[in-house]
DNA sequence: CATGATTACTCAGCAGGCTGAACGATTGTG
DNA sequence: CACAATCGTTCAGCCTGCTGAGTAATCATG
């Protein structure tokens, strides 16, 4: 068996062989990589630097951050734990809901959030690489409305 | 502060504000999500499903299998565990370089994924969604062979 | 052949995703 | 007011990804 190929065959070894998933898995994932090598500057990665984006204008419940970034609750519930701990958000019980969780910035996560902010870095990852950047977006954008789960679709 | 938007101000809460990279990072986890729902039927995933495709035409090394995949060699390890631990892969000690771990696909292994391809599906997933599904993969493609660490690049 | 560098892999630990289950606060209803 | 249903969050546990550190085998060099 395998009696004409190398060690890591090119259908395998070339990307340009791989579902369109994994490709996009893949870019998803080098891009984030390259993001979050500036963002830990700051203690921050991905996820907190868009949550202090969030933030920014005022306080949030927590569950509307994720509902936002389309992860789950529990999953938010670590980001903003984290956060807190690195002094960035503060977290307070809503006051007409106390269900509630508000987060709201700091004046240090202000700053940082300023600081890590570099609209150049972040874009040029991707537009400099790439032949039709408005395009991507535009695919990428079509993506996400489509597979966000919407409640109350089509009942 | 906060006097003239919603809860969940239009500028976060519409994906189309986002930036590129947070966009192709949402975009990438919901079709993941997707494609993982199908896999989990034989517990599968995204990750592992990728290896025995890989390994269904012979034996690799797992650093092969790592460095295809663009992933750290600690984290292939714990996903061809977890292939042993289902029956789905065998590793055994390479015979000339007694380093590498030469990992090779059983027949119950080869069997699932048989059942779990579905070209349709995973396709589908994405170029239902998207309107250049062609342009879409060009641009992934060029995101990754711009990102990946090239070894032996411009000394 | 002995020594040191390199290579291949594993272990420990952290963070972001997920599911399932629990808990407290709120709301609805009799 | 008591009680159940619901909502928002947290806890436990799993998987994938990362870094850093360690081990064993191989290779290169003297």
């Amino acid at each position: 068996m395998a009696d004409d190929d190398a060690q890591v065959p090119d259908r395998m070894g070339d990307p340009a062989h791989w579902a369109t998933g994994r490709l996009l898995s893949t870019a998803a994932r080098l891009v984030e990589h390259a993001w979050d090598a500036h963002l830990a500057t700051w203690g921050l990665n991905h996820a907190s630097f868009a949550v202090l984006w969030m933030v920014e204008r005022g306080p949030l419940p927590q569950r509307s951050l994720a509902t936002s970034a389309s992860v789950q609750d529990q999953t938010m519930s670590r980001i903003v734990e984290r956060l807190q701990r690195l002094g960035y958000v503060e977290r307070a019980r809503g006051t007409d809901d106390r269900r509630q969780v508000l987060v709201s910035i700091t004046a240090e996560g202000r700053r940082v959030r300023g600081l890590a902010q570099d609209e150049r870095l972040a874009e040029g990852l991707v537009t400099d690489a790439v032949p039709d950047p408005a395009a991507l977006r535009r695919d990428l954008l079509a993506l996400v409305r489509q597979l966000s789960p919407r409640r109350g679709g089509p009942a």
